[in-house]
DNA sequence: CCTACCGATCGGTAGG
DNA sequence: CCTACCGATCGGTAGG
């Protein structure tokens, strides 16, 4: 691996991005971020200045990554079931290309303090709201079969959201190869049509 | 609510699992947990010996759980597609029945020490192996077109794991009643075979 | 970026 | 189940 030079900023956002993922926000401590660039804790505050600044920074440029994704998909006028696998493909492709950051943003935007919380939360719901959307367009030209159209988003991107976990840059699979076997299993499920 | 007479280690345990659920398990203090129940933080410790005792009690019940469902799952001989929606249903069941240790048993496991840490880890691959033998054995008979099951099975899991932060025991849908939509969309997808 | 330090809070114990 | 308390650690600041 080469070494790469990035500002401190960068470095010490990339740095807790690992260690909230590992360990937890609530449980990663300033010292022990400290240490892991080399410096002493309080010389953290000369480059942020809290630590929820950091979540902040993570948890926000997550949100807006998957608003980008939403924005190339939107601007295609595609018929839901195509709309659909592509909206599949560019969220494997955001999680995939962070899975620290994907899986601080699953998991520990709860620690945001207001007004920051709800401003997340609604932009959280927003783009829920965009896949509830291809989901309802497709249920009502004929092409989808959903009873509630709720719970058939949620555990859809449930269904997605778990890669972080999973997910090898090193890997065998390509995020696009994920996508594509995610996709046929959400729009034609495991029953083989013989 | 009528007041439910229980022994205090259950009460403890029980508010435990609520804020650890709400708060996370590295955010909540045995403090918190004392003034939740009305007593003092150091009364906590005659009733248990350390604040992940109650994460341990939280974290193997579920799993008991989940093996109970498991097994009565497998004491029926039962054809891989009826077999799978059988545990989705039991699945489903076992997080419908108890939301926040749900919650907790998804997100806060990782805070075990070790043995316990350990052992836990396997005891979760051994469930997800269950649910890998379903599909596999579908996959082999020629009921499910499955490209990667460790894939399929862990998005399945997925699919099913956020209901905990749904289900709403007061609410219009019944456990079975999402388990059995939650199925189907598994088993044959969004797309509508007309 | 460091040394030195702040008040607050942590999990847990002693002793009754 | 309480009062009183322990050493450790927390996020963060002052001042250089």
């Amino acid at each position: 691996m080469a070494e790469i030079i990035t500002d401190r900023k960068s470095q010490i956002t990339e740095k807790a991005t690992r260690l909230f993922r590992e360990r937890g926000y609530a449980a990663t401590s300033m010292r022990d971020l400290a240490a892991a660039i080399g410096i002493e804790a309080a010389s953290l505050y000369s480059h942020l200045r809290s630590k929820e600044e950091l979540l902040n920074r993570i948890c926000f440029g997550m949100a807006e990554s998957f608003f980008r994704a939403r924005d190339q998909v939107q601007s295609l006028q595609l018929a839901p079931p195509v709309q659909l696998r592509l909206a599949i493909e560019k969220h494997v492709e955001v999680i995939t290309n962070d899975v620290n950051a994907s899986a601080v943003f699953q998991h520990e935007w709860r620690y945001l303090s207001e007004p920051d919380l709800s401003v997340f939360k609604s932009m959280r719901g927003e783009y829920e709201a965009y896949f509830m959307d291809i989901l309802s367009r497709g249920k009502a030209a004929g092409h989808f079969q959903i009873e509630n159209e709720k719970l058939a988003v949620l555990s859809l991107l449930s269904a997605l959201n778990w890669l972080y976990d999973w997910y090898r840059p090193e890997g065998r699979l390509q995020p696009h190869e994920i996508a594509a076997q995610l996709s046929e299993q959400v729009l034609n499920g495991l029953i083989k049509k013989s």
